[in-house]
DNA sequence: ACAGTGTGGTAG
DNA sequence: ATCGCTACCACACTGT
């Protein structure tokens, strides 16, 4: 469970930086009450075993890195270290309390089986041995926990001390455990079931797992490949997968930053994207675009743009001859580029190497070797080859050379294809006279110059659309220049379909299996010449047959000019793909990469001053069949990808609020964390930071002339699609609500509270969000101010009041997921009477209704669906859709009933206290709400907060909320507490 | 008819 | 070892 938090493996920082807050303030006041020794007390925090704090979101990204050194031993070093105990030392009571908790199961356990009337026998397979579990496990850890217990053993969740477990029980190690365990015997779940089953005691090394080292399961996986031919890429040599390959167990350091991390290092992200070829691409070009736009509008603004009228245009296609390769043989003057086969890939030149080769020279080509293909299979092709490193610097530089140069040209306009290449309309440049001399001289002086600029060459292709022009810069390369101005179909003719921008594997294969089954060749443009543009269409579908018959023909509309048109050039959408590497062994490893990317992608709109409305998570998923590792090294193989996405009902740039949004999405497309391969989140719908803190339903202040109410949308009707998908409820919080009932809500929504009243520059009341002074100063120096620069992150005061929240596992559930659930879209349920803003000229109607299957899971706790394994989750997701289903009438009638403006409010509150106490009792003590258990308080809680807001806004919704809430809360204790 | 969702394809 | 990204378009399908 916490193989990357544990306390006595990582520095305090890191750890303190995986805590909520919540945990973090009660961290500290245990040490100080330890300290005080007043009070025995402070032991009694946190004594449920499932509330690991290294469960907990990480934030660590905002957190220095470096200090990763820094120890256990460190603080417990300092001058009065050890009168305060440390964290490892507050895990150390953590684990008494879970003794005596587990005493005190079997006291009930017996107890139960005397009532009855079962044998009390005390099996004792496990005395003597102290377990821990590491990592997913099936059987889930809690099972393994209680079968332990119930045996005669001790279960620890924590490795406080060397030695302290006799066993650990794991499925999979990563290297560094490995490395760590050694000293251990590390087992498979199956010697627990397997000694219960048979009554006694199996041999630990029967099922050890370190044992079993990386070459068995090479082993094990090409039996797999063998029973599962199609699994792999037929032109992969299947004889290099297996034992040959060098054992993995190189990898083991991975401390030193230089050697492999994969998806669970905090770095992963940082490390593979400055080495990914192909996030360097988009990155550039997106880059390359968004600069371009500006220069434009910029220009526009200062002399208005006047249109390129001319009737015949010249549009130019630069592009640098095999880009990659050519710039990194730069720093290689041993090698003859011209004569030798070079390419770019990582990691030399070992023959069975799985490295994508970025870019190869045209002498490599000759050899069959092409862009893309593997090291291993491009060595066989090409002995010889040469490998460069690629030198991602040397390329931004050549580009921005080239760019340069093309700017000084003054072109009509310029659009950045890619950071190689660029489009240039030149139309203006060029009269009519000896044009083809004119377009020749022009271009072969801008070849000339950028060679001589950055010792690189060039390729260009001119002719009067954009389509031609691409086509004329392939017939252009290596280092040429053609202008196609005349016999364009003769031109065209004997051009393989797949040259055509737009086609590729797909379109082909479809036209081969579809148009031509009968060619045995490679399909030519020519052939599609002949094909009725209705028949395309029928085949590919409107735009795409339409384009297949143009493009055949020469016919190409595509505007270059960001000018004409920017919004079309502006960017619409952000995402995150991370598609190698991607291995996990729990959910809570991929809960905390979900919130890193999330925050790479907040980082991204937060530079563009955007916030988004829709949440996009993609993933890829095992195929069945196909090999557990992957021929390529840490690829993600043959994949399913599935996606899932949703709405915001606040506009957001909150890496929190994304990452959440990210997390719910994973368990509502259900995936097996030992299962996933690749992991992308998209966020879509932008919206201007800034114009969205006016979007949000203005609801009236109770101080407020009603009237507001309207004034965002009137505000904002030139934009009105986002206006109507904004026509949702949400948390509006009174200014002058109580503070006391604000420190009974959960702490989530406390902050969604914080931020909003911080954006509407309301005076904070008494939020309680501070930690004693007291206990603070109880604290070394040395910690508080590694404290103090931690708090001030989060924005935590420390103040005058003790917080007296303790965080107990139910709790949890409420303030993880119940705040997600609150801050959630539910639009208005459409009404049959339309307002007239809904008939504005935008076609788009009001978003529906909130899709209920994808909330579902919000409302399960990740960390109790963490612990089961794949088929009891699908279970009780599945029963969770059930129960949605159930629900949802009683859910709209209320929400129906609740727009009647006569309702008053004890209305609700009647239905809410009768739908709650049913059926409720039986598991309530489960079901901690702040420090009370009682539904009937729980009631009176929201029902104070309720009161306070029922004169204006629709907050009965909210109120709704807290009712299916609460009732779903009844069913996750069914669930998980048997 | 129209809009939203999920999936797939493409380029460099 | 190895770094299989990402913006955008189009389509099939569903629901209203």
């Amino acid at each position: 469970m916490s193989q990357d938090g544990g306390p006595s493996e990582s520095s305090f920082r890191d750890y303190m930086s995986t805590l909520e807050d919540d945990e973090l303030i009660e961290l500290i006041t245990s040490w100080s009450q330890k300290r005080k020794a007043s009070s025995p007390k402070a032991a009694d925090i946190n004594t449920n075993d499932a509330d690991q704090p290294s469960h907990s979101s990480s934030l660590s990204f905002q957190l220095a890195q470096e200090d990763n050194e820094e120890s256990v031993d460190d603080l417990g070093g300092d001058d009065k270290g050890p009168i305060f105990g440390d964290y490892a030392s507050y895990f150390a009571t953590k684990a008494q309390n879970q003794q005596i908790e587990d005493e005190k199961f079997l006291e009930w356990n017996k107890k139960r089986q005397q009532v009855q009337g079962q044998d009390t026998k005390v099996s004792s397979i496990f005395t003597g041995c102290v377990v821990h579990v590491n990592g997913y496990t099936r059987p889930s850890i809690a099972t393994i926990h209680k079968l332990i217990i119930l045996n005669g053993g001790k279960f620890i969740h924590h490795l406080s001390s060397k030695g302290a477990a006799t066993h650990i029980i794991a499925e999979r190690l990563t290297p560094r455990k490995q490395a760590e365990f050694k000293n251990y015997k590390v087992v498979r779940p199956q010697w627990v079931l397997d000694s219960i089953e048979r009554g006694s005691l199996q041999r630990w090394s029967d099922y050890s797992l370190i044992e079993v080292d990386y070459g068995q399961q090479r082993l094990q996986f090409r039996n797999e490949d063998q029973t599962n031919p199609h699994a792999k890429q037929d032109d992969e040599d299947e004889s290099e997968i297996g034992p040959s390959t060098e054992p993995m167990s190189e990898i083991v350091d991975t401390t030193d930053g230089t050697t492999t991390i994969d998806s669970k290092h905090p770095d992963f992200l940082k490390q593979f994207f400055a080495k990914s070829r192909l996030h360097h691409l988009s990155t550039w070009k997106a880059d390359l675009r968004l600069e371009f736009l500006n220069m434009v509008i910029e220009q526009s603004k200062s002399q208005g743009h006047m249109p390129t009228g001319a009737s015949h245009r010249i549009i130019v296609h630069v592009d640098f001859d095999c880009f990659f390769a050519t710039v990194s043989a730069l720093k290689r003057p041993d090698i003859d580029f011209q004569n030798q086969p070079v390419c770019v890939s990582h990691g030399g030149t070992k023959p069975g190497s799985t490295a994508d080769i970025a870019s190869c020279n045209y002498v490599c080509r000759k050899y069959g070797v092409k862009n893309g293909m593997w090291v291993r299979q491009a060595k066989k092709l090409c002995p010889d080859l040469i490998c460069l490193d690629y030198d991602f610097l040397g390329y931004e530089t050549a580009s921005k050379k080239l760019y340069e140069i093309l700017l000084g040209l003054k072109p009509d306009c310029i659009l950045p294809v890619s950071i190689d290449e660029a489009l240039l309309e030149i139309s203006s440049l060029i009269d009519d006279e000896n044009t083809v001399e004119q377009v020749q001289g022009f271009c072969e002086s801008l070849r000339r110059e950028i060679y001589e600029q950055t010792r690189c060459t060039v390729s260009v292709g001119v002719s009067h659309n954009v389509l031609l022009a691409k086509l004329s810069l392939r017939k252009a390369k290596p280092n040429g220049y053609f202008y196609l101005h005349e016999n364009f179909e003769e031109f065209l003719h004997n051009i393989p379909v797949s040259s055509l921008p737009g086609v590729g594997g797909a379109i082909v294969n479809k036209l081969i299996s579809q148009v031509f089954p009968h060619s045995s060749s490679e399909i030519t443009i020519g052939e599609i010449q002949g094909l009725e543009r209705a028949n395309l269409e029928k085949v590919f579908g409107v735009k795409t047959g339409t384009k297949l018959f143009e493009y055949a023909h020469g016919i190409d509309h595509t505007s270059i000019d960001i000018n004409s048109n920017p919004e079309a050039f502006t960017r619409k959408s952000i995402s995150i793909d991370i598609n190698w590497g991607i291995r996990f062994d729990s959910i809570a490893q991929i809960d905390e990469f979900l919130f890193r990317v999330s925050e790479e992608i907040c980082n991204k709109l937060q530079l563009m001053k955007m916030c988004t409305s829709q949440v996009t998570l993609k993933i890829l998923k095992r195929s069945k069949g196909a090999p557990i590792e992957p021929p390529k090294f840490l690829g993600c193989g043959q994949c399913d990808s599935f996606s899932k996405s949703s709405r915001l009902g606040i506009p957001s740039d909150d890496y929190r609020t994304i990452g959440m949004e990210a997390r719910i999405l994973f368990r509502n497309i259900g995936c097996d964390p030992l299962e996933l391969r690749g992991v992308s989140i998209q966020v879509t719908k932008l919206i201007e930071k800034g114009k969205e803190v006016q979007m949000r339903l203005p609801f009236a202040r109770l101080d407020a002339p009603k009237t507001a109410r309207l004034e965002g949308k009137e505000q904002h009707s030139d934009t009105p699609m986002e206006d109507k998908s904004m026509e949702t409820t949400q948390l509006e919080i009174p200014s002058e609500l109580d503070s006391s009932v604000l420190r009974e809500l959960p702490s989530s929504i406390e902050k969604r509270i914080d931020a909003q009243r911080q954006r509407d520059k309301a005076p904070i009341v008494d939020l309680p969000r501070d930690i004693d002074a007291q206990v603070f100063e109880q604290l070394p120096p040395s910690i508080q101010e590694e404290l103090r620069s931690e708090l001030r992150r989060r924005n935590i005061t420390i103040g005058e009041r003790t917080p007296k929240r303790k965080r107990v596992y139910y709790q949890q559930v409420f303030t993880r997921t119940g705040a997600s659930e609150v801050i959630r879209i539910i639009s208005p349920r459409k009404s049959p009477s339309k307002s007239p803003l809904k008939k504005s000229p935008t076609k788009k109607s009001p978003v529906k209704d909130v899709k209920r299957r994808e909330t579902k899971v919000a409302k399960v706790d990740e960390d109790v669906l963490n612990e089961l394994p794949p088929s009891l989750r699908k279970e009780i997701l599945e029963e969770w859709d059930e129960y949605e289903r159930t629900n949802m009438t009683e859910f709209d009638r209320l929400r129906e009933r609740g727009k009647l403006p006569e309702t008053k409010f004890h209305n609700s509150a009647n239905s809410i206290e009768s739908l709650v106490m049913d059926d409720f009792e039986c598991k309530i003590n489960l079901i901690m709400f702040q420090k009370t258990s009682q539904p009937s308080k729980i009631i009176k809680l929201v029902d104070r907060w309720m009161k306070k807001t029922v004169e204006k806004g629709p907050h009965h919704r909210d109120l709704e909320l807290f009712q299916t809430y609460l009732s779903k809360l009844n069913i996750i204790a069914i669930h998980c507490m048997p």
